[in-house]
This record gives C-alpha cells, sequence and structure tokens, in this order.
DNA sequence: CTGAAGTATTAACCCATGTTAATCACCCGG
DNA sequence: CCGGGTGATTAACATGGGTTAATACTTCAG
C-alpha cells in the first residue's frame, strides 16, 4: 500500500469543484500507484514520449515546458500540489512537451487502468476531472493574455496571484504568503522575460510595498494591492464550487460507448 | 433541412484523425441546426454568456478573444471553415473569452441534444471531437511558446504557416496561398505587436521574398524558407490521420455514466 | 571551513518594438 | 462623381525590456 495521504491534496482540490463521497476519496485513493521522490529539475514526461498514466503532484512544484530549437524555453504551465495532468494523456500519442519538477517532489500516477475504472464507476469524479481540465485550459488563456498584453510589472504581479490563489485552494497559503521554489529565471521563462528584467520587476514590486520574493517563498504584503495592479480576477480559476455542471444531462457527454 | 452542405468541411477536418462511415456523416449533417450568417465583427457569445450548442464555421473566420479591463485585447484562437469549438463548451457555466467573426462567416450550431446523441451512438466521431479539442489545446500551447519567445518577424512566419497548413487540410489552400480576411490590426492583437509593427513585419517578409499579404488573402512564395524562418513543426496539428487513439480501451475513458 | 556552482543584484548600454501622427488608398452609399 | 470612413503605410521619435558583464550571495559537498 503505497504512502499517499497526501492525496488528500487533490481530493481537497477536487472538491472546489463538487464535494466527494468517502468512496469516491477511496477510490481516489485506491487508484494511486507508488509514490515517487524527484529532485529539482528532472523530467516526468519527455516530449514526443507517450504518458503511462496520469501523474499528480503530492509536494513540490512542477512545469510543462517547450523548447525552440535554438534554446529559447517558454514555461507554459505549473503544477502545484494536488494538481493532475489532464486525464486525456494518455490518449495522445506523443506529448508535445515536457513536463519537469521546479523543485524536489513527490509525484504519483494514476494508471491508464485505474482512470479507466474510476471514470466508468464515479460520474460525479469523471465531472470533476473534466472540471480539473477546463480550468487548466483557462489558465493557459490567461497565460496567454498576460504575455501578450500585460507588462512586465502585471505579468509577474498576476502569476503571484495566481499561484497564490491557487495554493489557497489546497491549503497551501498563509496570509502572509506561499511557498514559491522558483528561480528567477525560471520565472524569466514563465512570464518572458529576461532574468535581469525579472530581477528589476521584483524589486519594483518590493519598493512599492506589494509583495517580496525571498528564497523559495513569496511574501504577500498587499493582496489587493497586487491583485489591482495585474488586473487579476479569479474567476477563471472556477474555485467557487460553482457547479460547473449542473445538467443532469451532462453526466453522459462524450461518452464514447 | 438547413443548408448544411458546407459541413462537409468539418468531416474533411475530423478525417485527418480517422475516416468515418457515410452513417456518422450523415449524423453530422442531421446534426446540424440551421445555418446563421454573420457579418465582419459580429459576436457569436460573448463573454459571461453560456454557450447553447457547438459552434461550426462553415465559411469566414471567426476568433476567440479576450480584453482587459482597460482595452487591451489578446486574440486567442482562430476559428477556420471546418473549425468546431470545443465539444464540451456548453459544460461551462460561463464563457470566459468572446467569440467574434472577423469576416462574413457562415456558422451552424450543434445543440446540446445532437452533441449528446452522436456522442452516445458513434464512439469513433466522439474520439474525433477528443482529437479536436486536443490539437487546439496544442495549438494554444504553440502561440504561448510564439508570443513568449519568438521575435515579430518569426511570431508572424509561424502564425501564417499554421493558418496556410490548417486550411491547406479542409483543402482551402492552393500551392499560390490562401485566403486571409483579417486586417493588420487584428493580426496584431493576435501577435502582441502594434499594427504599425506588424505593417514593418509583413513588409520585410514581403522583401525577402516569403510571402505577401495583400487585401484578404496571403501569398505564399516560398514556404519551406517561411517555415524555416518560423522554426514551424507542423506535428502539433496532428494531421497526419496518426490515429491518435490507437488503444481500443480507449472509447470508454472518461464515460461518465 | 573551503571552494565551486548556481543564483541574485546592479550598472551601462543597446535595440526591438511601441507611439504619434500624417498621408495615402480603397470601398461604398448616395 | 463625391464624401466619409476604415485600413495601410511611413517617418520620427520614445521607451520597455534585452544584453553584457561585473560583483556578491547562498548552498552544499567534501
Amino acid at each position: 500500500m503505497p504512502d499517499t495521504s497526501l492525496i488528500h491534496l487533490l481530493i481537497r482540490k477536487l472538491e472546489n469543484f463538487a464535494e466527494l463521497t468517502e468512496e469516491e476519496k477511496r477510490a481516489l485513493h485506491d487508484a494511486a500507484g507508488p509514490v515517487r521522490s524527484y529532485g529539482s529539475h528532472e523530467d516526468l514526461i519527455r516530449e514526443g514520449e507517450q504518458a503511462s498514466g496520469v501523474a499528480v503532484v503530492l509536494s513540490g512544484f512542477a512545469c510543462r515546458h517547450k523548447m525552440l530549437p535554438d534554446g529559447r524555453r517558454q514555461i507554459i504551465g505549473y503544477f502545484l500540489p494536488g494538481d493532475m495532468c489532464d486525464a486525456r494523456v494518455f490518449i495522445l500519442k506523443k506529448m508535445d512537451h515536457t513536463i519537469s519538477t521546479l523543485a524536489p517532489s513527490s509525484v504519483t500516477t494514476l494508471s491508464r487502468e485505474a482512470v479507466l475504472d474510476i471514470t466508468s464507476r464515479y460520474p460525479r469524479l469523471t465531472r470533476a476531472f473534466w472540471w480539473n481540465t477546463l480550468v487548466e485550459e483557462a489558465i493557459g488563456r490567461q497565460w496567454l493574455v498576460s504575455i501578450g498584453q500585460r507588462t512586465a510589472l502585471e505579468r509577474v504581479a498576476h502569476l503571484f496571484c495566481e499561484i497564490y490563489v491557487r495554493l489557497q485552494s489546497v491549503g497551501l497559503a498563509t496570509p502572509e504568503g506561499c511557498e514559491l521554489p522558483v528561480t528567477q529565471s525560471e520565472l524569466a521563462d514563465t512570464v518572458a522575460l529576461s532574468t535581469v528584467h525579472v530581477n528589476r520587476t521584483l524589486k519594483e514590486l518590493r519598493r512599492v510595498g506589494l509583495v517580496s520574493m525571498s528564497s523559495k517563498s513569496l511574501a504577500i504584503h498587499d493582496f489587493a494591492g497586487l491583485r489591482a495592479l495585474a488586473m487579476f480576477d479569479p474567476g477563471y480559476l472556477h474555485l467557487e464550487g460553482e457547479g460547473l455542471i449542473k445538467d443532469r444531462y451532462a453526466h453522459t457527454m462524450l461518452r464514447t460507448s
């Protein structure tokens, strides 16, 4: 029996969408494979490979990223504790991007069979997986808007707001701040700025009293101000248990057999 | 019986994923609601509204876009003829972005009921819908990389490559080029540049003999060169009928009942 | 405790892209 | 054929953010 105690973070996250029964929670526990520990900057899945199951980050930080042939790199998403990959990953023949840890992390995997089993037995869990995917896509759209339209200061502020709220939703943030075990140069690859300019931007955010980022953690001094600066509207994270899927027919959607 | 003859473009597109039977094609035809014609710059669905069905663009051009409170706008995806929205749109309680036409377009809608019916009866069609969604997400990731890491010239070149190949896949491109009924300022909102710089960039692409964009159409003079400049690798469009989903179990995935 | 490697910070300078604003070209309704 | 509006093009100038490079801090293995 693997130690999957930390899977409660995934459960907690999914419960932002809908309450789960004890049975459903148990099913998630049982579905989890062994927990593997990774150091910083190890690859979970590489571009071109086929995913063998759905990864769930239990602790630590990971990210999706893509590189251009000449080495320029863009981070296209973060995995925080409790986050899982899209439940459809293993449909794809090959990954079009790489997933790597940013910090030492523990990760478990829901095997293909376990996911198929769960989704055939627990409609509500399945819907929660959908919700998870939809939120991830909405986050991607926000990142596009940020990188395309926001200034450096707004961009970094927006990212900080998002991470803070996401960590809050799984109980990993305090009013004072949260962990952020990410290097300035990784931040740079995330918000599409140079390291030097990220440094300047952090300095400015500190100067105006909004946040300060020390080694591996983020201190939030004025969330309202940060939010205003970033034009951050948390709606896209759908964390209100808002019953995304209320329709009683929705559960049949895209059934394929 | 609505005139949905143009739905063959959707069929043609889906057949990039897998061959469809006559019955499946007929089902798609029958599922289509009335065709509506839109002029330029009309909204199909607005941010905050709930989608009532899955839109399919039969002719013309449309896009997804988001605006910041102060008016800055980012286009986050294009709908070309034959493209359909994610089959899950109507799960969401509210859209987090707006979909509008860029040019006069005709659009049909697969109602919620029609989609549920199709997906419950035709597993292969359902898988084709999945494929469609997965490709759209991969496109989103590419855009993030483009806007984050590519220079203005590379960015515009990459967008042109993508549009050209996508139109090709539904038979709407010739060796000489394709339609592109998009304004320079819309292009600017797409690639996150100013209109002036888009103009400079187009001039440069013309000067070096790669493409020229005249009113509403794109002439491709040297696709290989364009592709090299953009570092464009069409793999992410999954147009090879590569059997994304080969696994005979995959069709049960995420069944929710 | 020491050295090496990675990370952060800063300053100086540069350039890709933004801004403003003028002019031109085109289209379309009357 | 005229007039007005939208879109394209250019020039001149401004600037946000990139680059380079020097220095300092942190971490950690030994």
